[in-house]
DNA sequence: TAGATTGTTAATCGATTAACAATC
DNA sequence: TAGATTGTTAATCGATTAACAATC
């Protein structure tokens, strides 16, 4: 009941067509648009999910409608990550989907740390999504010493004193805070002078970074109070007049 | 070490003023971008930390500061709320925070049921986030026997079985999917049916839905893919020439 | 009054959509 | 060839920013 993911497909190797694989990790390749990066995770999960099922080839049509976007706007991302349909045919599963996950970086070994083993933390930790998907959870980090040498999953919790150190034998290149708010900016302060440039926040705090450090936030009580903004909204009509 | 949140204040009630937050919830109100509705709860966090602190007023460049936006954005955005500032002044810290949660519905009475209490469900249930933010969790569920019946935080599982029953008997207006992807469609299907029309997915899974229910989704291995992006972006000039 | 800061306007920028020429 | 579907263009739409008049 705890794991998220049903796509059992992990991230694909470099296509065996060398040249646009390569086009596409390129420091020359121009950037995606923020919201064409958001979208082009849907596709890879729904492209997953059809390799799972057997499924070869797909049109824009209908992988847009699996990914909840319009046609329009799917083909428009594509054409930012290249031009690997055919037309009046239209795509290869495996092809692009292999395409998509080089053009997102997913080829490079990304190892993740998380810091803070509460509730959170540990679901994290435990969470088959991840690994899925070509991230390895390499060290989970706690301050409470009750907590510390506790096993998560396949890892032991480390003390967080030993963050730099840690995060240096592990060649961690991700962290994840899940952390209360309060030791939240130190503990990001920590990870980014131990090199860290990449960084999600579960922190319901505005983290500080310096420049060229990514950062992320997920903040869960954020989203339910989005809810209430439209929920309530909904229902605003019904109770007067 | 679980607890995610440090903003200790509350929703706080209904303005001492009633024609402006009559106004703010009214059907009859503009309604709020989608981009500000989601910022609007950024300045709502800030505001209360600085209640917290005891700072009764504010000025849009110091409020926008903490919460890592423009000053003209977070003018921008409060124009669609109301007008609550002073000129040459600033604003009151307690009757903007007040103003901005009416407007954005944090003044009903949301309760809150999980379905899943594997690590995440329970994290979620745990999380003081949503208690200190106006959301009553009342009740979690599961189909495990194994599971059915622990207690949770202050709960104890339901069985996903008595969904509808339980979902009514508390009086439920927003679900919070925390299950596998395979289970999801279904059982929102059966939320929805229940007549709950806010739910928050956790699930990576393309959720069907009728018109009129509010669906957002939290991906957390999306997250890392977009990190990833970013990531591979800053490294790739080091790497080549 | 003089200084400060809001609320709003207009200009810029980016994202989405519709339509269709290119081409399998 | 005829039918289908991509990749791209141009038009629309919404979001952000800068600037400033209103006003405390």
């Amino acid at each position: 009941m705890s794991s998220l993911d049903s796509t059992p497909h992990a991230v694909p190797d470099l296509p065996d067509s060398a040249s646009a694989a390569g086009a596409a990790a390129a420091p020359g390749a121009k950037q995606i648009p923020p919201a064409a990066v958001a979208r082009l995770t849907l596709y890879l999960r729904a492209l997953n999910t059809l390799l799972a099922e057997g499924v070869e080839r797909v049109s824009s049509e209908s992988l847009a409608e699996a990914s909840g976007v319009s046609s329009s706007t799917l083909r428009k991302d594509l054409s930012h990550v290249g031009s690997y349909g055919t037309r009046g045919v239209g795509y290869e599963v495996q092809y692009l989907s292999r395409h998509i996950a080089a053009a997102l970086g997913l080829t490079h070994d990304w190892k993740v740390a998380i810091v803070g083993a509460g509730n959170l933390g540990k679901a994290l930790a435990r969470y088959g999504g991840f690994e899925s998907r070509g991230f390895d959870v390499v060290a989970i980090f706690d301050a409470d010493q009750m907590v510390i040498g506790n096993e998560v999953g396949w890892l032991r919790v480390s003390d967080v004193a030993d963050l730099e150190t840690v995060l240096h034998r592990t060649g961690a290149n991700m962290v994840v805070l899940a952390l209360p708010a309060a030791v939240a900016q130190d503990v990001c302060d920590r990870v980014v002078a131990a090199g860290v440039h990449s960084v999600l926040s579960f922190a319901p705090v505005m983290l500080q970074v310096p420049e060229g450090v990514n950062l992320r936030k997920v903040d869960m009580a954020t989203e339910l109070q989005i809810l209430a903004y439209h929920a309530q909204r909904a229902q605003a009509p019904e109770q007067t007049a």
